[in-house]
RNA sequence: GGGCCGGUAGCUCAGGUGGUUAGAGCGCACGCCUGAUAAGCGUGAGGUCGGAGGUUCAAGUCCUCCUCGGCCCA
């Protein structure tokens, strides 16, 4: 039934937005189409392209380990890198960046061991050239694996070429990084008890151990004096020790040289025991006296007397007899009592059993004392086994290193402590369980052994070695945060010589051939032929072919012993300076940048800083960026037994890499930064609001023609005003960008699309974009505003967010969807007429007003005076004449999204709304008069039946 | 135990050289809109600035100690 009353519809009449870009971004389905496009239009070529002659700006990658899925430090870092690679590239530098990995090692060798064994092959079995190409091939795989993973995140990068520490060519520049300590005579070999895993059969750094509890066998062992001071010739100096093993290795007992000690003489033991002590009545034993309580009753001692003082000057020159003296026709030597200021009398006896092949501090205690390096003995090989240097000992082994019973004790304390009881010299035994070290792999114990290894000397501070070198380059680097300088020149200044060697199979070898003094051969005709070999058939060629190979007819090969050992992988890593930046045409050396999360300046900041200082006198980068590790919701560690890891592969299936990035993004990243769902969740809202902001500013622009904009000298103060803050917002991130301060980017970035643009400029000019003339100045101001807007936003969002800056940039470029990319663009350089500081503080005034008139809305609507605010006409009472004035130039009804706004100058009527933010501003509300227009929705008196138009609205209906 | 770093609203962060009632965004609550709609707008509630001393007219901001957490070492 036809009604003349009722309203027409005019929705058709308007100008509504309109866009392909959808509100939901469906990322997990998505970003793998844009990323199949850029590899088909093999968009990083394009950009190594499009940058050509621009300045460069190296990132140097740090490599990951080749072994095991991405963690989120991985994908944490990655996205960092990439993001600075993105907008050093957007900001006009030629930005290349080469992904790479660390492919030696004792992980993946274990790993290959474990694989073996699962198919029924010991190590020893397999020969190894196989090993090792199983290696290879283990570490392959992983680097297949994790480089789809990273570009799964949305790293741009090389990876069609990238570097790996296992390339032949990688493995011969490593080899000539090495031989040019060499050759400078920066290498030597050392002996040194270091930490050893006789299941490994190798020497591990500190980095490879870890603590755990154990229990141990202790005795304590009773010495006789050979020389003894007056009066002490009959009593026993008591060691105690939880590595009865070592006994055989003992050569000498340490004392401190400020605590007491005192003659004990035993009068009684226990005979309430069933077995008979292996103390007597009558033994004159030597103690610590603050330890002595403890010694009696371990000894079973029911009651003895403290004979007398023994002044420590007395033990001076003393020596003692080995306990095992006569054992196997051996042990006939003298053992010297030393001074000790390790020893200390809160545990054991006051006097330390000292065998410098079994432990740093004996090992120094020995050396200090001047007592020669070639009295220190080889007691046990590389599998823990007694070598003949142990006599009586032969063939036993500390710890079980195949099978089941793998790290249990083997027969070496059994059989010592049988030959102690058979000597007499057993004092007690119990058991102790305590923190060990053991291997961070196989989880066995290990053991000090004293092993021959190579060594690149540091020098001492002032000496002018590498030591000082390193510390002059760290001086000259810029680290961020600042405080990394600080902490990577402590590490420098008190680290021990660098230890290269390890005596695995899976690595670069240290090429080098010695003497029989143990000099290495320096000759650079013998290296040539090694490098080229190596260059040729990769690291195999140097065990694969036989000395006199190599040797050539200039020395005898019967004189020189090949090195079997390899180097550490830390030397292969902090040599990728070389064989990557300086290989590579594409990039530069020294890098710009190194950026690794802060464990790295003990890793690889210190390794490449040693190895650059060493050959080639300065830091291989100009700055160092650090990031913080990642953390649970609450931060502590991730941990498989705390059940609160989270991979990024959940979050990028789940939310999408856009999420992940923004994540990286917000945070501080020079801190340790948390992650937790509620967190992520963070992420996926901010997402949401800057998607939004990006798909209005779309269906804004649909069918825009640049043609539309108009000058800016013709704007409206309101996008002018926005233009000026596009420009001052574009300084921050410009600002943010340069100084790596990402958090600070995407936070100007996120506000303005928040605050500026969502709250307040599109939520003003929704009026004029949907219900203007089409060719209304202000609607084509507005437009034109818009597409500056999108233009920068856009690009300043594409290093964060790579994916959805492209979705957004070819829906309003589809001219580029064949070959372009967003990521093809610069960052926009903002008209200098923007930027207008008088303007823009008028327009402050204007915007406090403004919230001062939401404020009297709310009271309006809470009074249900008012639903909508355009049912709203407000009396705004300003005190200030300048904020008079600047809200008098303008429509402020349209600003305030009311139907009518008047301006006076006060007194403000009774009952006016104030804020105290505001002073000298009130705002009283009406309902607005009239009717409220079918097309615009504003309630204005010149609405009218039948059209129920206001003017406006008229006049674009039917021109 | 040592070196370095950090602990500001539920979350992520701002808070040059110490100076009025400690800010933002998000989330939350409530409300509006229904022509950005699994969106948009508005209002509001949330903080003894890890704790305790101290310096000062005045401290989140400087000093000391403690505590919790992280990285690296011992």
């Amino acid at each position: 039934m036809p009604d003349d009353t009722a309203t027409p519809d005019y929705r058709d009449t308007l100008f509504l937005p309109q866009t392909d870009f959808p509100m939901r971004a469906g990322l997990p389905k998505k970003e793998p189409e844009i990323l199949a496009r850029w590899r088909e239009m093999k968009l990083y070529e394009r950009l190594r392209e499009d940058a050509k002659g621009q300045p460069t700006f190296t990132l140097h990658d740090g490599p990951p380990y080749a072994n095991g899925h991405l963690h989120m430090g991985h994908a944490l870092n990655k996205v960092l890198k990439d993001i600075v690679v993105r907008s050093r590239q957007m900001s006009g530098f030629d930005a290349p960046y080469v992904p790479g990995w660390d492919c030696h090692g004792l992980p993946i060798e274990w790993q290959v061991e474990k694989a073996f064994k699962e198919r029924g092959r010991t190590k020893a079995e397999v020969p190894s050239s196989e090993f090792r190409t199983a290696c290879r091939d283990y570490a392959r795989e992983w680097v297949g694996i994790q480089s789809e993973e990273f570009r799964r995140l949305g790293i741009e990068g090389d990876w069609g070429d990238p570097y790996t520490t296992m390339a032949f060519s990688s493995e011969a520049a490593i080899v000539a990084e090495f031989l040019r300590f060499a050759e400078k005579g920066q290498v030597y070999r050392g002996s040194k008890p270091v930490m050893w895993s006789p299941v490994e059969q190798t020497a591990l750094a500190e980095a490879e151990i870890e603590y755990h509890e154990h229990t141990s066998t202790t005795i304590w062992v009773r010495f006789g004096f050979r020389d003894a001071p007056e009066g002490l010739e009959d009593a026993k100096v008591v060691i105690w020790t939880t590595t009865p093993w070592t006994i055989p290795g003992n050569r000498a007992v340490a004392y401190g040289p400020t605590l007491s000690y005192g003659l004990y003489e035993v009068e009684k033991v226990r005979d309430d025991l069933g077995f008979e002590p292996w103390t007597k009545a009558g033994d004159k034993l030597l103690l610590a006296d603050a330890l002595a309580e403890d010694v009696r009753e371990a000894g079973f001692i029911e009651q003895w007397r403290r004979v007398r003082d023994v002044p420590t000057a007395l033990l001076k020159d003393a020596t003692l007899d080995h306990p095992l003296k006569g054992f196997a026709d051996a042990y006939g030597f003298a053992v010297p009592l030393l001074t000790g200021d390790h020893v200390t009398d809160e545990a054991g006896t006051g006097f330390v059993h000292t065998a410098p092949s079994h432990g740093q501090e004996d090992y120094f205690c020995w050396l200090e004392h001047g007592l020669p390096l070639s009295d220190v003995p080889y007691t046990v090989d590389e599998t823990g086994t007694y070598t003949d240097e142990a006599p009586g000992f032969t063939g036993e082994q500390v710890f079980v290193t195949s099978g089941k019973k793998t790290g249990r004790d083997g027969g070496a304390n059994k059989a010592v402590i049988a030959a102690l009881m058979e000597r007499g010299a057993l004092f007690a035994r119990g058991r102790l369980a305590h923190s060990y070290p053991h291997s961070w792999r196989s989880k066995a114990p290990v053991l000090f052994r004293n092993t021959p290894q190579w060594f690149i000397p540091l020098g001492a501070i002032g000496e002018g070695g590498l030591r000082d070198r390193a510390l002059k380059a760290v001086t000259e680097t810029r680290f961020f945060p600042a405080s990394g300088q600080k902490r990577i020149r402590a590490m420098v200044e008190g680290r021990p010589d660098w230890l290269v060697s390890r005596q695995r199979a899976w690595g670069v070898p240290i090429t080098l051939f010695v003497d029989q003094d143990g000099k290495p051969l320096i000759d650079p005709r013998v290296n040539a032929r090694v490098l080229k070999a190596i260059r040729e058939r990769g690291a195999d060629a140097w065990f694969d072919t036989p000395k006199e190979a190599f040797l050539g007819d200039a020395h005898d090969a019967s004189a020189y012993e090949k090195v079997e050992d390899i180097l550490d992988v830390w030397f292969d890593s902090g040599s990728t300076h070389a064989f990557v930046l300086e290989a590579r045409k594409s990039l530069s050396w020294p890098a710009d940048l190194y950026l690794e999360g802060s464990d790295q300046h003990r890793g690889w900041f210190q390794s490449s800083l040693l190895e650059s200082c060493g050959t080639r006198g300065r830091a291989p980068y100009n700055a160092v960026l650090t990031h913080g590790f990642v953390l649970d919701g609450q931060g502590r560690k991730m941990s498989k037994s705390l059940g609160n890891v989270i991979l990024p592969e959940e979050i990028t299936q789940k939310y999408g890499a856009d999420i992940l990035r923004i994540w990286a993004a917000s945070a501080d990243s020079a801190e340790d930064m948390r992650i937790s769902d509620e967190i992520v969740g963070s992420a996926v809202d901010a997402y949401r609001k800057m998607r939004n902001s990006l798909r209005y500013m779309l269906a804004a622009l649909d069918g825009y023609d640049e043609s539309e904009a108009l000058p800016h000298a013709k704007l409206p103060g309101l996008e002018r005003y926005v233009l000026h803050r596009l420009d001052a917002v574009e300084a921050q991130v410009r600002e943010a960008y340069e100084g790596f301060d990402f958090k600070a980017a995407w936070r100007a970035l996120s506000d303005f699309c928040a605050q500026d643009l969502s709250a307040f400029y599109f939520d003003v000019r929704k009026d004029s974009l949907y219900c203007d003339a089409k060719d209304d100045p202000v609607r084509r101001a507005a437009r034109g505003t818009m597409s500056r807007l999108f233009e920068n936003v856009i690009r300043w969002l594409a290093p964060i967010c790579p994916f959805t800056a492209e979705e957004a940039f070819l829906v309003r470029h589809p001219e580029e969807a064949e070959a372009g990319s967003v990521h093809l663009q610069r960052f926009l350089v903002p008209d200098p007429a923007w930027r207008d500081d008088e303007l823009a503080e008028r327009w402050e005034r204007i915007r406090t007003v403004r919230r001062v008139v939401n404020g009297a809305l709310e009271v309006a609507r809470r009074e249900k005076k008012i639903g909508a605010s355009l049912e709203a006409a407000v009396m705004v009472t300003v005190e200030d004449p300048q904020t008079r004035a600047a809200l008098g130039h303008q429509d402020i009804a349209t600003l305030f999204i009311v139907s009518d706004a008047a301006l006076s100058d006060g007194p403000a009527p009774a009952g006016a709304f104030r804020l105290d933010e505001a002073e000298g501003v009130a705002v009283s509300l009406d309902t607005a008069k009239g009717e409220k227009c079918a097309r615009c929705w504003r309630v204005l008196e010149d609405v009218a039946p039948p059209s129920h138009l206001c003017g406006r609205c008229h006049g674009v209906v039917s021109p």
